[in-house]
DNA sequence: CGCTTAGTTCGGTTTGTTCCGAACTAATAT
DNA sequence: ATATTAGTTCGGAACAAACCGAACTAAGCG
């Protein structure tokens, strides 16, 4: 790889970084880890490599790779006769990522039902005239939201799922 | 309030909470402050009110508060005569986080465009047969998604700034 | 003036996170 | 047997976040 690549690569690899930081819940050296194993691609990324790369310890690059299988997002594959692991992103982790968006979807959803139900109650007990009431629609309009971005998403997931076996 | 109502409150409030707590990224009491003040609606939440109830110090209180201003997540209004400040929810805090959501969609989909670039950069210097490419369509399909999403959202931003203006 | 109400500011404790180094294991290579 | 490679485990340092209490301010009341 050229020297121009590999700056570009890593780079992104903080860039990215930064992004799976906040979005994944993921420390600092668990995102450029993940991050450089997605820009690596399918030949696979080694320990001791993003130990000199990323300029981590050991013991840091080997805790981290080993959250990052339990949270299944990344997994590795050997070679006969070499030692060393080959980590690549786990085939479903973006099906995984997918799933726990659409799952976050019906739970807020479900908790603007809750929210609802429970500011028309209030609602219902006010008999003074005076009482400034919940205004309601604004739920009904965020339910609706949920519930297209969610077929959006889902109709994402038919096609990655048919991309995946037409391969 | 009665009783029961009252405890059906608080436990929303807990609810509401961790939700806040992790999609918006706030401390724990700061979270339950926002739903606290959410479910108060429009009659106001005071200081000394939230101080008993969340069973935390003034000095947190305090200090959240604050936070909550800075964010414009929240506002107060006075009454004549009377020292107490009632919080309420900023009337554009939904607009805000939905801008929030817009803003931060577009980010990600810069950032599918940048790493598609990059791989496909990458699969253009590659002259050996055997070096597996980058598969892209992953990164097409995601885009597309996003811009179904966004285009969803931006309806609800619609609808909201037209109920607002109908009131 | 002194007292109360409403809230702020500051310093410190507690708790949690992130990372490191050193010592370790386990497998292969000489 | 000894060395090297590839990684793991553990204890702790360094830093950051969350909360609290005590002392403070600022404004109105008697």
């Amino acid at each position: 790889m050229t020297k121009e690549i590999c700056s570009k690569k890593m780079a992104l690899v903080e860039k990215l970084g930064v992004h799976f930081e906040n979005r994944e819940n993921l420390a600092p050296v668990a995102a450029r880890i993940l991050s450089y194993i997605v820009l690596t691609g399918k030949s696979g990324a080694t320990f001791e490599e993003m130990v000199s790369l990323l300029c981590a310890s050991k013991s840091t690059i080997s805790t981290h790779l080993n959250h990052l299988q339990d949270l299944k997002k990344i997994e590795y594959f050997t070679k006969t006769g070499d030692r060393k692991k080959y980590f690549i992103i786990n085939k479903n982790s973006v099906l995984h990522h997918i799933d726990g968006m659409i799952k976050e979807w019906e739970t807020t959803r479900n908790l603007h039902l809750e929210i609802r139900d429970y500011k028309q109650t209030i609602n219902d007990h006010i008999t003074d005239e005076d009482t400034e009431k919940f205004e309601l629609s604004f739920h009904n309009d965020y339910l609706k939201f949920l519930d297209e971005a969610s077929s959006s998403i889902k109709e994402l997931k038919e096609n990655l799922i048919n991309n995946k076996f037409n391969l």
